[in-house]
This record gives C-alpha cells, structure tokens and sequence, in this order.
DNA sequence: TTACTTGCAAAACGTTTGCAAGTGC
DNA sequence: GCACTTGCAAACGTTTTGCAAGTAA
C-alpha cells in the first residue's frame, strides 16, 4: 500500500498513534478499492483476516478516517451508514439502481461548474456536495418495462 | 385541509383503514408546511393538540405517507431521518449551512435537464434524484471567515 | 364480522461509551 | 511513564414488533 503515509502523517499531527488496529483497519479500507461499505461489512472483514480488531475499533477509526481525507460518507441505506475511500480519487457522483442496487460513478465538470453558481446565487459558500440519482439501470429498466 | 384526498384515497385502493389517528398525523404533516420534521417532533406535536397518537403511529404511518407520494424522506441529520411534505409542493433542491443549520431550498431547471442529459449517457433510468450541497450561509461564512 | 389498527412495552438495531488493562512513543 | 488505545459489555437513541384489545367498513 502506497497512500497510508497520508493517514500516518495526520495521526502524527493530531498527537495519535498508529497502531496495529488503525494498520489493520486503513488496509482493509485500501482493499475496497473504492466499493461501498459499512462498519460492520469491514469489521467482518478483518475478522476472517484473522485480524483482532473489535466493532469498537471499527466506530473509533472512521471518523478519524474521515477527517484525514481519506474515506467519506455517501448516502445512508436503510438505517446505517455508507462509507466510500476517496483518497487518491477524483470527486464523483452516484446512481443507485432500485433494481439490482448497482451503482454507477460519474463525473459531470458541467455540473460542477452549475452548483458553483448557484451556491453563489444564493450567497452560499459551498464545500462539498452529495448527489444521488435513484433509478433503474438499462437492464433492470427493461425488466421492469 | 384540501389535499386529504389523495391520502384517503391511497389507502383505499390499499385496502386500507381512515382512522382517527391517521387524520390527525396526516394533518399535522400538513402543518409542517414545509418545514423539515422527524418522527419524534411530529409526535410531540400531535401530544400538544391533545390528539392522542402513539409514536408507534406515527413510525407506522410514515411509510405509508411516503407511498402515498405525501412525504419524502429528506438528508439525514445525525442518525436520524428528517421528511417533508412534498405533496403539492415543487420538486427542489438543498443547500444546508454547516454553521446555523439553516436549510436553502432551490430549484434549477438547468440542474434537471443536466441530470437528464447525463442518466441519458449511461443509459439510465433516473426516477428520483437527491442533491445536498452543505457549506455555510453567508451570515456563517463571514463569521468562519 | 372480520380484518385492519391501535397502544403499550419489550425488542431490535446501529452506534457510542465507561472502564480497566494494555501499549506506542 | 504517561497519555492514548484497546476490548468488552453496558448504555444509548431511534425505530420496529408481538400482543391483546379496539374499531372501521
């Protein structure tokens, strides 16, 4: 793994430590590759990596996560919380098939650039955003249809 | 209220009952004009007028509002969920400022048709869309700043 | 009459926390 | 050594549910 300096580097300047949990769980997050998941998906996980690291660790190590820059919550399914690793990726947006509950990734500049000027329209100074589309993707639309 | 209508026939054509307590929270929705409610405030609103309506009501009767095409779950805030009255009303977006809580309502009709353009291109079939853009008012961006 | 609906209290769920033992720095 | 970190289990706040009694149609 080559980006873990960025968490190492942030632990260090909050006076926090790097452990072998924290190790274990940054690795893990690495391993999704960009995939969705929760907590309890990546304790799991780590579980059957026969790495010991409790569901308390889990819900102590994202929100440092999150302020490292380094995974972000995307939309809420159900009751509990998504998590997605954005570190080292370009901003994206979400489409959430209703039918089979894949999701598409796409970037729009031109959508961008329309949020920028509305935020400014409306005399707010926007930081980051969340877009999510709620549909069917072209297979499960001609299932449906 | 004028638009009771559409709930009373909803539940209908479900097969479903017009109780004392399903008026009462369906009014109260409607009270919210608007306003962004959770489950818990609408049940204490509903206590105050002496309607007697358990929470369990009031959980089992959100669902079905949101079927009826009444309420739409909205951001959630913390690790609960937030509804609005959307029956009526215009379809828009949310800007929600970081600092006051305040919420932004806006509507871009260039922002809708984008969104078409791009579901159009990876060949999908969007249905709904939620956009939450968070960053701070312009009274909090001064403050911040 | 007969399903649907209610209130209650208990359960369930994801998440957080107090504590005592352990450990990175 | 000292502050930070851990695992555990209990606590938490929101939401759901089993049940027996009540009621709309």
């Amino acid at each position: 793994m080559k980006d873990d300096g960025a968490f190492r580097e942030f632990l260090k300047q909050k006076g926090l430590r790097l452990t072998p949990e924290r190790e274990a769980i940054l690795r893990e997050v690495f391993d999704t590759r960009g995939e969705h998941f929760d907590p309890e998906e990546l304790h799991i996980s780590l579980r059957q990596k026969d790495a010991n690291v409790s569901r308390a660790s889990v819900y102590r190590t994202i929100p440092l996560l999150i302020e490292a820059g380094i995974i972000e919550e995307v939309e809420r399914v159900d009751k509990h919380s998504h998590y997605e690793l954005t570190w080292g990726r370009e901003h994206h947006d979400h489409m959430l098939c209703l039918g089979c509950g894949k999701v598409i990734e796409f970037l729009s500049q031109e959508m961008e650039e329309l949020q920028d000027r509305l935020c400014a329209e409306h005399g707010f100074s926007g930081q980051t955003h969340t877009l999510e589309i709620k549909g069917y993707c072209s297979k499960c639309a001609r299932k449906v249809a």
